[in-house]
DNA sequence: TCAATAAACCAAATTATATTCAGATGGAAG
DNA sequence: CTTCCATCTGAATATAATTTGGTTTATTGA
């Protein structure tokens, strides 16, 4: 889908704050409440706009103990890979996981409680999954920047 | 702000889709419409939702070459790592960035369009930062989890 | 040049949803 | 037992989403 700058202006906005009714996004764009309504259901429908969802204060629910734990396979055997993916998956602890190049294969994020609830984690879940070779832990002192809002 | 199960239950509808409407979570909860909406509007208040944002897919706004970056810095003086944070934030490519403990300062997210356009932000982005010792790029092979539901 | 077409726009009407209101219910504390 | 408070409910109202019908604008090909 080709996307003009009204549209960009539009994303910009939806991204940091979904909630604006067409009214106000038409005002910030100068433009009717319709023709904000027609753009947003052809960015939706396009699959450009892939969902909406609420983000949650990690500090208030107490989960904003995070790590970033890099993971090394024993071998890089496509049955492993998928086995160690599909595990993962159904941690609920691991928010992000990312297979990468370099001298890791895995990078995760992960949010817990505090150290004990990380140790837990440890201990319990991950290096219970099969084919790990080692973990490298390091502790996330602050999260500087964490937006969600890319600049089409 | 005590939470209890269908709270929990009701911040899970919510993170995984914010679109749905009061009528279709009250079904879900086996609740009123206007006891969902005070539930809702509580948890908002309180500040455990803190926002409701739209969702894009990085392939079709071509920005699905993503990057986990590995930055050291000079020395670990205050104001160098302030100015660094602050340079940092203004890099749009730069969707994550988390201050961490180990033999790296910093592990940035980042998203563009291809391996050229990183080489172009390496080079006149990043690179030109004060006080870096050295970066080590490691690319996303696969985004293999992904998630911002944190169950409660 | 100038109709034909399509895309994007607008205001108004309609439909659906959010929000408020006025009680009802059900513990917990005195 | 009764008061208090939090939570709930259905109904009323306010607001927003969505549809409708028609206009403008840009493009294109005869």
């Amino acid at each position: 889908m080709q996307l003009d700058e009204i549209d960009k202006k539009l994303l910009r906005l939806l991204q940091e704050d979904a909630k604006q009714t067409s009214k106000e996004l038409s005002h910030k764009l100068a433009l009717s409440v319709t023709a904000v309504y027609e753009r947003v259901r052809k960015l939706e429908n396009s699959g450009v706009i892939s969902r909406y969802v609420a983000l949650l204060n990690k500090q208030k629910i107490a989960k904003d103990f995070m790590v970033l734990c890099h993971v090394k396979l024993t071998q890089h055997k496509k049955e492993y890979i998928q086995q160690f993916e599909r595990e993962v998956m159904d941690l609920q602890e691991v928010t992000e996981c990312f297979h990468v190049s370099g001298d890791y294969d895995y990078i995760l994020k992960i949010c817990v409680r505090d150290m004990e609830d990380y140790r837990h984690f440890m201990l319990s879940k991950l290096t219970s999954l099969q084919h790990i070779a080692s973990t490298h832990s390091s502790f996330m002192i602050a999260e500087v920047k964490n937006t969600l809002t890319i600049l089409v």
